[in-house]
This record gives C-alpha cells, sequence and structure tokens, in this order.
RNA sequence: GGCCCCAUCGUCUAACGGUUAGGACACUACCCUUUCAAGGUAGCGAUACGGGUUCGAAUCCCGUUGGGGUCACCA
C-alpha cells in the first residue's frame, strides 16, 4: 500500500444496455487498483437514465462479471453504501434541482427546441465545421422561465461561453485546450426530466466524493464540458485519466463483430478470471520488472497512473490464450485446475465427478489444452469406448495386427500397472523383438485413443488402467 | 469534414538525450522425445517520413503522413 497517497475514491460508471463488457472490466481493473493501493473506495455506479436502451438483466450481469473478476466495488447498488442509491433512476429527484441551479446562476438555459428541429441544422453546421447555436440560448430568462411554468415542454442546457477556451487536464496527457466555441451547448436535463449523462455523472460524481475518474479515451472530447460543469458549480474538479482504448485487429474500437467483447463469452469458453486480469493489466501498461505473469495484488503493488502507455493496445485472443494456459501450467496447482476445470463442466451441463481418474486425466490433459472448453473434445477416449478413430490411427493399428495382440498379452499380465512398469514393458518387448520403440508404441497408442495426438502412452495407459486398455488392443485387433 | 488524442518488431511493450534499440506473444529452426503438447536454445523482426535543436535524438521542437476517437433530449 502506497502511504504517500491520499485515500482515493474511483468509480466505474456502466450503463445496462447490453453485454457485459470487456471494456468495462478492463476500465474496472484500473480503478479497482487506484482505489485499493491507497486505501480508498471503488463504487460502482448503474447509469440508467436512458429508458430506451434499458436492459433489465443487464445490470445484474455487470455485477456477477465483477465479482467473477474478484473486482467486487466497495459501493454499488448491490452492497449498497453511505453515498447511495447507485443507480440514477433511483436518484431521479436531484439531477433536476442542480441544473435549474445552473439556469438561475446564468450558466444554463431553457430551450424549447425539439431534436428534430435541429437535425438539419446540426447537419449543415457539420459539414461546414462549427457548432449549432441554440436559438433559444438568446431568450430572456424570465420569458422562458414563464413558458416552462406555462407547461412548454423544455431542456435545460448548459451555456458554454462564446469565447475563450477551456483546458482539460489529464494525468497521462499534455493540458488539452478546446476553444470554447467549439464545444456544444450540451443537454443536461432532457425533456422526460431525466438527467443525460454530462449532468449525472458530473453531480454523482461530486455527491459520492470521487476523486479520480479514469475512463477511456473516448469521453475526452465530453470532458470540457464536464469541466465546465464542475466550474458552474463551483466544485473542485477530480483527477481525470483517459485510459487508451482497447482495439480491434484493426484498430478500431474494440465491437461485438470483431471480437468476442462479453465477458460472459470468455467465461463459456473456460477463460480464468486471473488470466482476463492479467492480460487486460498489460493493455497500456507493463510491469516495472518486466514480469509477464503476475496476480491482481502484485499489479497493485507496484502500479503506478503515469506509467500507463497511450498507444491504443489491439486486444489478442492468441495472447489471452497464452496467458490462460500459463496459469493452467505454472500458476494454479493440479488440485484447483482440476476442480475449476469440474465446475467448468458443470456449468456446461457435463457431468463427470471429481475422482482420482478426473484428476488424473486433467493432469496429463492440463499442457495440452490452453481454455478449458477444448477439453472435451480432447479427451473423448478417456470417457467413452465409443471414441472416434481418425485415419491416421486406423493406418497404425492396421500396421501393428501383429504386435497388438501379443502386447495385449504381456499387459494383461503385468502385475503392477504404473506407469513405470509400462514402460519397462515396452522397451524390454521392443528389446526382444528387436524393434524401435517408435515401431511398437504408434499401434497402441492408436488404439487406446483413436488419435496419435495424445499424452505420453505409459501415462496414458496407467490412467486408463489395465482392463480397460486390453479390452481395447483387443477389440483392435479383430 | 471540424475538433481532439495517438505513433518503437505482425501484436503487447522496454528505453525516461549516449544501449549491438531489450523482453513477451506469434512465426521458423533445433534440442528433448513414443505421438501431440509443454519445456529449453537459437533465429526472424521495429524507432512512419521530413526538417530542426544538440557533441550526441526512438527520446526535445515543428511540419507531413498514418491510425483512432468525437461531433444525440446514448452513455
Amino acid at each position: 500500500m502506497s502511504a504517500s497517497s491520499a485515500p482515493r475514491v474511483t468509480r466505474i460508471a456502466p450503463s445496462p444496455t447490453g453485454d457485459p463488457h470487456v471494456g468495462t472490466a478492463y476500465i474496472g481493473l484500473f480503478n479497482y487498483t487506484l482505489a485499493h493501493q491507497s486505501g480508498g473506495k471503488f463504487i460502482l455506479r448503474i447509469e440508467d437514465t436512458d429508458r430506451g436502451r434499458y436492459v433489465a438483466s443487464s445490470e445484474q450481469r455487470i455485477f456477477d462479471m465483477m465479482a467473477w473478476l474478484g473486482l467486487t466495488p466497495d459501493e454499488s447498488p448491490l452492497q449498497g453504501g453511505p453515498n447511495g442509491p447507485y443507480r440514477q433512476s433511483e436518484r431521479f429527484g436531484l439531477y433536476g434541482d442542480y441544473a435549474r441551479q445552473l439556469v438561475e446562476s446564468g450558466h444554463a438555459y431553457y430551450a424549447f427546441e425539439t431534436p428534430e428541429e435541429l437535425a438539419a441544422r446540426r447537419e449543415t453546421a457539420q459539414q461546414e465545421g462549427h457548432v449549432i447555436a441554440i436559438p433559444s440560448r438568446d431568450l430572456a430568462p424570465a420569458d422562458a422561465k414563464k413558458r416552462v411554468e406555462a407547461g412548454e415542454a423544455a431542456v435545460i442546457r448548459l451555456k458554454v461561453p462564446r469565447d475563450g477556451e477551456t483546458v482539460v487536464n489529464d494525468r497521462l496527457r499534455d493540458p488539452i485546450h478546446f476553444a470554447n466555441k467549439e464545444i456544444d451547448d450540451k443537454v443536461l436535463l432532457k425533456a422526460d426530466g431525466y438527467p443525460t449523462y454530462h449532468l449525472a455523472n458530473v453531480v454523482d460524481d461530486r455527491l459520492m466524493g470521487v476523486t479520480h475518474v479514469v475512463r477511456a479515451e473516448e469521453w475526452i472530447t465530453s470532458t470540457p464540458i464536464h469541466a465546465l460543469l464542475y466550474r458552474a458549480f463551483g466544485w473542485p474538479e477530480p483527477v481525470f485519466a483517459h485510459m487508451p482504448l482497447l482495439r480491434n485487429a484493426d484498430k478500431s474500437k474494440i465491437s461485438k463483430r470483431k471480437n468476442p467483447t462479453s465477458v460472459e463469452w470468455y467465461q463459456q469458453q473456460g477463460y480464468l478470471p486471473e488470466a482476463m486480469l492479467n492480460f487486460l493489466a498489460t493493455m497500456g501498461w507493463t510491469h516495472p520488472e518486466g514480469q509477464e505473469i503476475f496476480s491482481l495484488a502484485e499489479f497493485q503493488r507496484v502500479f503506478k497512473l503515469e506509467d500507463v502507455t497511450l498507444g491504443g493496445p489491439v486486444f489478442s485472443q492468441e495472447k489471452l490464450r497464452w496467458y490462460n494456459g500459463k496459469y493452467l501450467r505454472e500458476v494454479l496447482s493440479d488440485e484447483e485446475v482440476a476442480r475449476r476445470l469440474h465446475d467448468f463442466l458443470a456449468q456446461q451441463k457435463t457431468d463427470l465427478p471429481n475422482d482420482d481418474y478426473f484428476r488424473a486425466v486433467t493432469r496429463l490433459m492440463t499442457p495440452r489444452i490452453e481454455v478449458f472448453s477444448e477439453f472435451m473434445d480432447k479427451t473423448g477416449y478417456f470417457w467413452s469406448e465409443n471414441y472416434l478413430v481418425d485415419e491416421k490411427a486406423q493406418k497404425a493399428i492396421d500396421a501393428g495386427q501383429e504386435l497388438l495382440p501379443q502386447l495385449a498379452a504381456r499387459l494383461k499380465t503385468l502385475p503392477e500397472f504404473g506407469a513405470d512398469s509400462i514402460k519397462q514393458l515396452f522397451h524390454d518387448y521392443a528389446g526382444e523383438k528387436g524393434l524401435k520403440l517408435g515401431k511398437v508404441m504408434p499401434p497402441v497408442r492408436a488404439a487406446v485413443a483413436g488419435t496419435m495426438e495424445s499424452p505420453d502412452l505409459p501415462d496414458l495407459l496407467a490412467t486408463l488402467g489395465q482392463e480397460r486398455v486390453v479390452a481395447r488392443l483387443n477389440k483392435a485387433v479383430q
């Protein structure tokens, strides 16, 4: 824990509009870490002010994702906290007052134009390269107020200064200058009384005591609006830091069409949360000692915001798979791998007992898979006598018709069916017959597994067990 | 298109004015070996371009090019 910094309060503010996104996990990881390494708090706030895009199941799935990754928030709709409620829809009443406060202080105004009225104007304005002027801005405030009180539909818009510039401070960049004339008079409060992102976000961050706003780069251009809001309210700004955007292979912003972006997909494929986290941490950041494999705790120990790099990192499935395989092979114990694999299979509705046999098979297969979803495809012959025999294997079996019965007979009478003694048996047999091991073993492998791609033969046979092996060899001879 | 951000191997990145530009993934070869993996060793492979500044530039400055983001009563 770094004692030098004051407790940081961070947050993620996802919208419940679809699948739990890998980008949310990514930003969540950094926010969680920043908060926890300073002894602060990490808040999960649900930004559900858009009723149109709201998806009911989405919120729970976001919680599940965070829990799965081990990035449990300190405050959220789920666990509550002193700054609740943590759903913006439940904070509905708040925002109107803040918006009206800005109207009163002259930082915002009532606007009566509908989106349709503005659409055409916006199009030409965009082509001409400037921001649109909202006619209502020039209304006398008293008149506008009267119309609103008379029941006319209106939004509240931020009154962006016409001159000067707004400077955004970003921890990871030089100060960013925006000419005020380039900044739109953004809607703060919609006609339906709901706040837009800009208002809700700033008000809630303030009310919840957020000190560090760490979010994706796509938010940079709306940050001057937020800065203007903080100033209009007379509030100090939080520290802003915009993380690079995760990218598709073609460098565009990561998207569903070009990449699986739902964390649930990775769960269903049998990825480990540790591997996912480790991989995500390397997107824009490297361990100072060059360590590739490190835990969340280690990340928390050494991470510094200032070390984040800004090139848009391509989200590489390949590298993620490698991480996953590495965790399977080198980080988790055999027991743990078996336990997790068993849970994974149970969720896929594959019921196998977590017994000695299952654990032995798992041990054999761990270096041969990278994600759990490969497991069943590669181990059919361990679970059934009706395993497929591929072409190569069939050839090996055909070529071994003479040896197979003899080996079956020897294996049948082997007093102790362990890998060592089996190995010895093969060596003895090959020696007696003047054959190479490469001649003796393939037919056996083909016969018991139906494929040439399988674990070490003595291990394989020992695991399958004497009875099964002998039966399979005899069957292959017929 | 306007505005904004960014720029080292194919990919993730190290370097914080002085290195034969380092590591990891991927790829290739070899070793190990009963197959497939895993593991080990080696190889391939980059400072986008052009100007400055400096004794010296991947590193600082300017320009160009390229990539990305953003321009909603969505977040």
